[in-house]
RNA sequence: GGUGCCGUGGCCAAGUGGUAAGGCAAGGGUCUGCAAAACCCUCAUUCCCCGGUUCAAAUCCGGGCGGCACCUCCA
């Protein structure tokens, strides 16, 4: 049974699915304005993990993702370049496609853009119109939140209490300052569409319940987004939603916060971090094992800090790197030794395996299944050690076992899923350059050390090795050659 | 001020009534010509503080202290 937090109820319940063996999750993306950071991978990669673990679960899965493409920080872009705003946004949903595919978050099913769901936007407003939940007003249409007795239930926030923060903007026609706005009279030199009120374009919240309605139906099973849009996006799409079609949203789910060090802004910092300025120095990869090792509702930290040459560093981030390194390092011996190893019949299903399924059943528990992956690797990594810690037949059983475990485990919190020596391979050259090290120097080094030892002179094999290692180069001679890595 | 969340070892972090996962760091060890990697051992009688409920609490309740988020655009 499918555990989940709900935003609403204030705890974890049973997921009772509305169609058995269906499930219909709607999630709030990112608007296109400029490019991904940090925070957006989060709340991405949460959502793509309960994606891929409920699938892993045999349930049929409909994940839909909108795009917001038309709103002010786009509009404002736009005047700032001196481009019309449909080509930033443009511009940027292609940048946020591509930054989601190389941290491995599966395209949604739908990915619904906002300006192609504007006739769908203008019915829900009709529909709240007729149904004396909208008002127009001078051109722009709003949400007359007073008919709407349920508001707030979400946030767990009164009206009277909402009411006594809230502010009229200028140059808004509110009757009261909670109603928010469902369509915008045109202002010029802003994206315009007709609609029965005039030229105009789409409030803030509207495009989410047109859109859910649209691919999801009157009613659907979960409803995700980043925490800090339980107020008062999703409390305006239920307002608009159940205000529309009498229901929405089974299920709310929110990913946390990142935090970025409890600095505050500083441009010499930088204090928002991009998935492309992250990707420059890091795999990305790294990025998803780091944001998945704390549980997607708690708050996340990302600390950017520098180094003794003034650079910028992530400290967080090198710590998932070298993990992940673990991992791959784990596989490819698992890899190498099942190469060579005949086995006999399909290997058990393994303990960690059905722990981290577990976990992951209790509220998408992603923190707990690495802990329980690393057990895993640990097993892996002692067998492997030791030809004589089991008999050999079930040695090669539960070898095989912990590989095929772990790659599962693994495929359903999207990590894992190259082959090792293509990380491994490729960090290494990222470390080298970091380090400003010729890995063809380094090689020649240990040729000159490989005769060195096959002299027994082993201080000046000794001698080699230090001076690399001061280079930042760590030497590990096995019984097949010397091999080297570069260190942190 | 309102609402919500949180406070677990040096750091990160699971755990929501049954006697503290995991990672990093640190120390010791096995292995090694020496190392590295890998593995083993050690590392919270205790979960911010004070009361209470209970046979039993990090987990529930009350009160304090501290932190964060939202209430305005935000993943």
């Amino acid at each position: 049974m499918q555990r989940l937090y709900d935003t609403r109820e204030g705890k974890k319940v049973d997921l009772a699915l509305r169609e058995p063996g269906k499930v219909g999750i709607y999630v709030c993306g990112v608007t296109v304005y400029d490019l991904c950071h940090v925070g957006h991978a989060r709340t991405l990669v949460a959502f793509d993990v309960v994606a891929r673990h409920l699938r892993a679960r045999g349930l049929e899965v409909r994940l839909v993702r909108n795009i917001t493409d038309v709103d002010d920080k786009i509009i404002r872009r736009g005047h700032a370049e001196g481009r019309p705003a449909a080509e930033v946004a443009k511009h940027y949903a292609d940048a946020m496609m591509a930054d989601m595919l190389a941290l491995g978050v599966a395209p949604p099913d739908v990915e619904p853009r906002a300006t192609e769901h504007i006739a769908d936007m203008i019915e829900v407003i009709r529909r709240l119109e007729a149904r004396g939940l909208a008002y127009a007003a001078e051109g722009d249409v709003y949400y007359a939140v007073a008919g709407f007795p349920s508001y707030g239930a979400l946030s767990g926030q009164s009206i009277d209490a909402l009411q006594a923060g809230a502010r009229i903007e200028v140059g808004e026609h509110k009757r009261s300052p909670l109603d928010f706005a469902l369509w915008k009279g045109a202002k010029p030199g802003e994206p315009a569409w007709p609609s029965p009120w005039g030229l105009g374009r789409p409030g803030w919240h509207i495009e989410c319940s047109a859109m859910a309605h649209r691919y999801l139906g009157d009613a659907f099973d979960i409803h995700g987004g980043g925490s800090d849009l339980i107020f008062p996006h999703h409390e305006n799409e239920i307002a608009q939603s159940e205000g529309a079609y009498g229901s929405f949203a089974r299920y709310w789910m929110h990913s946390g916060m990142v935090n970025f060090g409890g600095e505050k802004m500083s441009k010499s910092l930088g204090n928002v971090v991009t998935i492309r300025r992250v990707a420059e120095t890091h795999d990305l990869e790294a990025l998803r094992l780091l944001l998945i090792s704390v549980h997607y509702r708690s708050p996340a930290n990302f600390t950017i800090a520098r180094d003794a040459e003034d650079r910028v560093v992530y400290p967080e981030l090198d710590e998932a790197e070298a993990r992940l390194d673990y991992f791959y390092r784990t596989l490819e011996r698992l890899d190498a030794f099942l190469a060579a190893t005949k086995l006999g019949g399909e290997p058990p299903s393994s303990e960690p395996a059905s722990k981290a399924d577990a976990a992951m059943d209790d509220d998408f528990n992603t923190a707990a299944a690495i802990g329980h992956l690393y057990d895993a690797f640990v097993l892996a990594n002692k067998l492997l050690d030791d030809a004589k810690a089991l008999p050999k037949a079930e040695r090669a059983r539960t070898l095989a076992a912990i590989a095929r475990d772990a790659r599962s485990i693994g495929a359903t919190l999207g990590i894992m899923r190259r082959p090792p020596s293509e990380f491994l391979v490729a960090r290494r050259e990222r470390l080298c350059v970091r380090r400003k090290i010729d890995g063809a120097a380094v090689e020649a080094r240990i040729a000159e050390r490989s005769g060195a030892r096959a002299r027994k002179d082993f201080p000046r094999a000794d001698e080699i090795r230090a001076e690399l290692k001061a280079a930042g180069v760590e030497l590990m001679d096995t019984p097949t050659g010397t091999t080297w890595r570069v260190t942190g």
